[in-house]
RNA sequence: GGUCCCAUCGUCUAGUGGCCUAGGACACCACCCUCUCAAGGUGGAGACACGGGUUCGAACCCCGUUGGGACUGCCA
């Protein structure tokens, strides 16, 4: 493939993989689909101190769950080293770069002795011809000259006048490069022409534009800076303070096609009143400049609403062997009190169509359907739900209990036959069926909600609804 | 403090000068459906931050104010 756009996506391996990360990741991928051009995946790992391998790992297993495959890469910038060293020294044989020893109190002081405005690095040792040395940083030179205009497009152009961009520092006196240069000069010799990434960056992107004209008489990428993503408090997302990690939302049960439909629509539309569309159709509709300009509010609940709107699209094979791995991890939490998982898993398959469209996230199958995984005689009662119907009812309880011992001994076991049947007995309680299927639904499931409760007992079988009956009145009448 | 960005219902957004008494979605409320809970259906409440311009006409264009945010690191 070569002609068409390249884009990246480079991230820095400092933590989980973040919604934010995920959705810049997203447009460039939805960018590069759409255009025909190249996903290029960089993990810009220079920060030794704070880079660790599985977080590399996190992020390579997070894009492909989500299905954000790239076409070139992971290239870690790390090993590019050697470039970033180069482009060091030619700076600074230009004359682009020079070194410099002040340290940030010095340069602290001075301005506030000189009352400068803009309390930045002050260009004390441009002049001053240091050589390369301890304790010596290397700076680039802004210098005088026209503004640097960034032409974004998200926002149109903006406006940086140079004596408002400090010179910035691109190694440290180890002689490791730092962000804007390693960043800058892997966009050159990647051959990068669409940068789409967070607008926090926005700010550094004059001056990684003077580094790349320092270096390079090729054309500037096109640039577009994505709005934030931000808490309830309008806020950047924060990897210590929000629930931020893809990771978390995966093990709750979000689907990912679900996590990248909401992820896509945190700042893009694609204009119709349309919400919820297959990938292939947001690649057909994307357009980066239809990107909007303020920061967006990552909403779970809206987010859970997808992911139940997915759920429910699923065929039923599909979202069985999507949700037993939750249903296996519930029942290893639960083992005190379960029986055997493939007993349980029989009942479930018979129940799933009426389970998957009550769940919002894989996770919720579990609480749903743990009944159908438990013994018999271990029957976990919600203790509200205990209170509620079986205390506070309690005359009610036992003549429902005993009524339907009585009646589910014989007669045909299908949903119908068990719903006329406890209608019956509630009849002659003088209780609807609403209330009359409570205390059964408590006795046998051990809560006040859950799947359809006649189906429920069909799935687990005439004995051990008996069995449950019974000992749910040996619990209430002892 | 400085530089820059942003501003439509609580939230995500549609809207690019007349189609807007501002549309959709989530959340919320009510009702219907109903064996619980969901789902579904119907209805409801709910926004153009403010002030000036420009224009026959402004949510849309310009200026200002206010408010919010990002950056301001020898992190990325």
């Amino acid at each position: 493939m070569s002609g068409g756009p390249r884009v990246r996506f480079a991230p820095s391996p400092t933590g989980y993989f973040h919604v934010g990360s995920a959705r810049t990741s997203l447009y460039n991928w939805l960018f590069a689909r759409k255009m025909g051009g190249t996903f290029v995946l960089r993990i810009e790992d220079t920060d030794t101190e704070r880079n660790r391998r599985e977080w590399l790992d996190g992020i390579c297993e997070s894009m492909a769950w989500l299905g954000l495959n790239w076409d070139e890469g992971p290239y870690l910038q790390s090993e590019r080293r050697p470039d970033h060293i180069a482009a060091l020294q030619r700076l600074h044989s230009q004359g682009d770069a020079y070194y410099c020893d002040c340290v940030r109190e010095e340069v602290d002081k001075r301005n506030e002795a000189n009352g400068r405005k803009t309390p930045g690095y002050d260009g004390f040792c441009r002049d001053r011809g240091l050589e390369a040395g301890e304790g010596r940083a290397l700076r680039f030179k802004v210098g005088a000259g026209d503004p640097v205009v960034v032409h974004d497009l998200i926002r149109g152009d903006v406006v940086f006048e140079r004596d408002t961009l400090d010179d910035f520092v691109i190694a440290k006196p180890d002689g490791s490069p730092l962000f804007v240069l390693a960043n800058t000069v892997d966009d050159i010799s990647m051959r990068i022409t669409h940068v789409i990434r967070g607008e926090d960056l926005l700010p550094s992107t004059p001056k990684g534009m003077l580094v790349y004209r320092a270096l390079t008489d090729a054309e500037y990428p096109a640039f577009a800076h994505l709005p934030m993503l931000v808490n309830e408090k309008r806020q950047k997302l924060s990897k210590r303070r929000d629930p931020v990690a893809i990771e978390d939302y995966r093990s709750k049960g979000f689907l990912p096609e679900a996590m990248v439909n909401y992820l896509a629509l945190l700042g893009w539309s694609p204009g119709n009143d349309r919400e919820i569309l297959p990938l292939a159709e947001m690649v057909t509709e994307f357009k980066i400049e239809r990107v909007n300009h303020s920061p967006a509010f990552f909403d779970v609940a809206k987010l859970e609403h997808f992911n139940g709107e997915y759920i429910r699209a699923l065929s039923v094979e599909d979202f069985l062997s999507r949700a037993e791995p939750y249903l296996r991890e519930g029942y290893s939490e639960a083992q005190h009190y379960v029986g055997s998982f493939e007993s349980g898993i029989v009942g479930f398959k018979q129940i799933a169509p009426l389970v998957q469209e009550r769940v919002s996230k894989l996770s919720d199958a579990w609480p749903m359907a743990d009944f159908l995984f438990v013994e018999d005689d271990s029957v976990a009662y919600d203790s509200a739900a205990w209170e509620k119907v079986m205390v506070n009812g309690k005359v009610a309880a036992a003549g429902m209990l005993s009524g339907a011992v009585e009646l589910f001994e014989l007669g045909d076991w299908d949903a119908e036959a068990l719903k006329s049947a406890t209608s019956s007995v509630g009849e002659k309680l003088g209780l609807k069926l609403g209330k009359a299927q409570a205390p059964l639904r408590v006795a046998i499931t051990g809560k006040t909600v859950g799947p359809p409760l006649f189906e429920a007992m069909v799935a687990l079988g005439r004995e051990s609804v008996l069995s449950r009956l019974k000992s749910a009145q040996e619990k209430l009448g002892g």
